[in-house]
DNA sequence: AGCGCCATGTAGCACTCGCTACAAGGCCGT
DNA sequence: ACGGCCTTGTAGCGAGTGCTACATGGCGCT
């Protein structure tokens, strides 16, 4: 049992019961074994999350990677649509839970989330201005163009305002 | 102390602490009171966190009115631009503390954020539809791709992507 | 064979959590 | 003056928190 094998147990209960209230007994339950090793592995609680996110960050890029299509899009908005639509299944449900409570995390200004979120975002952004359209104008203000966009329906869709959102994406150009 | 001269002190507590880590005894110490008080008032904690949430909806709405500009916008993207500038001022900050605290406890489906939320985001939105150009051709559907953008930068600007906020705000046509 | 390190279990510490039991003051109607 | 409510204080319960002390086993090195 290393820190390696630990990590994805970790992450699978974090995704399912949220970031926000990962106390040592129930993830080391979750995970087969005690608190005491949890401690003597990591160090302490804080180095533990900051491992656990690192691994989350890594395991948003294979998602990125598998669960969304390979070709380009045939606009901006089609490209938001997408991300939107695939992250709306239901499986991303887990992750969405987690994403907020980052989110939550980087406004109190904790580092390691502030980190961790950067770099998620780093990754979405290269995956949208690598599935512009060949001819977009200008890819690298499309895309974020597009993050925006994608990003503010995804907040309204998790405060149960998805007809807002929507509509929002509708109205992208291009 | 009644329900009603607690509720501001509680809320002023909640803003400078986050929504997540709010326990009773903090909480009634941030009040002048007792965690024996606040359950007698409030029957338990999750009632209290439901009165909270509706006062802070309370505050929202005060916060709209008084501090962002009363004249309309002279473009969709100037709508957006000012929300956005005017939420970024530092006094706004603990505001949005608790909002993505919110947020992540609607991820986590829980009933009362639910209802705060969408109470927080139809007021913004009638704001929005109030403050666009008379001339726009359509408010109701500007009004939402204004609100999809703001959201979607105030998220990236809450974990330190600003860049790519702003540059999606720049896009906004109209 | 003996020494030392790595891995792990058992107990426990001091603390916070939401909540309750109990008692006692203060105020009001009779 | 007295009974009954409204409000409040003190103390505590049982559970959970991050973390530590201590002991014990196994395994490799000499």
């Amino acid at each position: 049992m290393s820190r390696e094998t630990l990590l994805p147990l970790l992450a699978a209960h974090v995704m399912e019961h949220g970031l926000a209230d990962a106390s040592l007994r129930p993830l080391a339950r979750a995970a087969g074994t005690s608190d005491r090793m949890l401690i003597y592995h990591f160090g302490n609680k804080d180095a533990l999350m900051a491992a656990l996110l690192e691994h989350l960050a890594g395991m948003f890029a294979a998602a990125l990677d598998s669960a969304f299509p390979r070709e380009r899009s045939l606009s901006r908005r089609a490209c938001a649509e997408t991300v939107y639509a695939v992250s709306g299944r239901p499986e991303f449900a887990p992750f969405f839970r987690v994403w907020w409570d980052i989110v939550s995390g980087c406004s109190n200004g904790d580092r390691a989330y502030i980190e961790a979120a950067a770099r998620m975002m780093d990754l979405l952004l290269a995956w949208v201005v690598d599935h512009l359209p060949l001819d977009d104008p200008d890819p690298e203000m499309g895309a974020r163009a597009v993050m925006t966009v994608i990003e503010g329906s995804q907040m309204l869709r998790a405060v149960g305002r998805e007809d807002i959102g929507e509509a929002g994406l509708a109205t992208l150009e291009g």
